[in-house]
DNA sequence: ACTGGTATTAGTACCAAGTGCTAATCCGGA
DNA sequence: TCCGGATTAGCACTTGGTACTAATACCAGT
């Protein structure tokens, strides 16, 4: 095997597998552990121990976000509790149809649920029903804007009416009517 | 400050950064790299690169769930095209509010919307409207089955309705109705 | 046939972050 | 005062490397 092709092969195989040794590639190369040690130098592949940091790094990272957004998905830009609330959401490969580039409905969902979760200032605001229509496909890069409104005439004590509006650039993609249950008592929450 | 106490937040410190090297350590700790060997060894905790490796490998996989999970949330089990499609979907902890351990309204609609979109045989299905209820509240641990059905008489050749019903332990928690837009064209793909 | 350049291999010294082990020291209580 | 747990120190050894030098192989050009 010519010396390019094992790199290039050496990069495909790192990449697939960070967490083998020089050793494990010479013999899978059937070179010395040296020859894979000047290919990763050609490469710029670091070592073993630095690539599982790096590895290991973007763990605790995700785990990071992922914890953020479990709380809301979207940041959360503007809010006036039990009256509206405005939240981001950027668009990126991750949420989108890999064949048609369209971003999946849950993700807008998401999104336009958990602001009107967060809009009600409540310890614990259940969706029961909603309503929704996703008007123009949004796609990566795409800034999705949410606008959430408490539709007071509608609701009570005990049932609640949250209308998201989503945008991209001043254009409406989705629009949502969220049914919402509380758990807590109002007339004791006055109090507190 | 006493040994057992050292300990107890030696375990904190690495569960929050498990970067930290002995050395390190010890200097946070004001003990010696000895000491901190010895509480590591008493408490079972691996050194730095063993650490590093086993997060790194939770990385792995999670990306590699992720990457699954993105075609569809849940594991599909049972699916006859354009007519009908059952998936499984096990809450864990992850998906629901930590207040309450009621699961977050997104995940069953994304669940029952991705199953929708995979029943039908179409190159690219997007949502355009849906109506949900959410009737009972989910909680961790719980095993949530989709039942997808292709509604034939109230479809047409653009339009296509999908009635999701998900059920934990046979009682219905969720029903959804997608009106879905299909892109191909159906003369043309009968052809295929 | 000789020379040059590239590729490969071998070997050495060294490093970080450890393990495993032994030995010394400290400190408090019966 | 002596005992025992806690702490510290020191040394040999391990992994998976870096950095560097030297030797060897092979192929092309002249």
């Amino acid at each position: 095997m010519p010396k390019r092709e094992r790199q290039r092969q050496l990069e495909v195989s790192l990449e697939q597998n960070p967490f083998l040794t020089d050793e494990e590639l010479s013999k899978q190369f059937n070179v010395s552990v040296q020859t894979i040690r000047l290919d990763r130098l050609e490469c710029g592949i670091p070592e073993l121990r630095e690539r599982l940091k790096t590895v290991a790094a973007r763990t605790i990272d995700a785990e990071v976000k992922s914890l953020q957004s479990d709380e809301v998905i979207g940041d959360i830009i503007d809010i006036e509790l039990d009256k509206r609330a405005v939240s981001i959401f950027d668009v990126t490969d991750d949420h989108v149809f890999r064949r048609s580039g369209i971003t999946r409905g849950h993700h807008l969902f998401a999104q336009a649920n958990s602001l009107a979760v967060a809009v009600l200032d409540d310890d614990l605001a259940l969706t029961v029903t909603s309503d929704l229509h996703f008007l123009k496909p949004v796609r990566s890069g795409d800034r999705v804007i949410a606008r959430a409104i408490v539709d007071k005439e509608r609701s009570n004590d005990k049932r609640t009416f949250v209308d998201v509006i989503s945008t991209v650039e001043n254009e409406t993609v989705f629009t949502g009517e969220f049914q919402m249950y509380q758990t807590t008592d109002h007339s004791r929450r006055e109090l507190r």
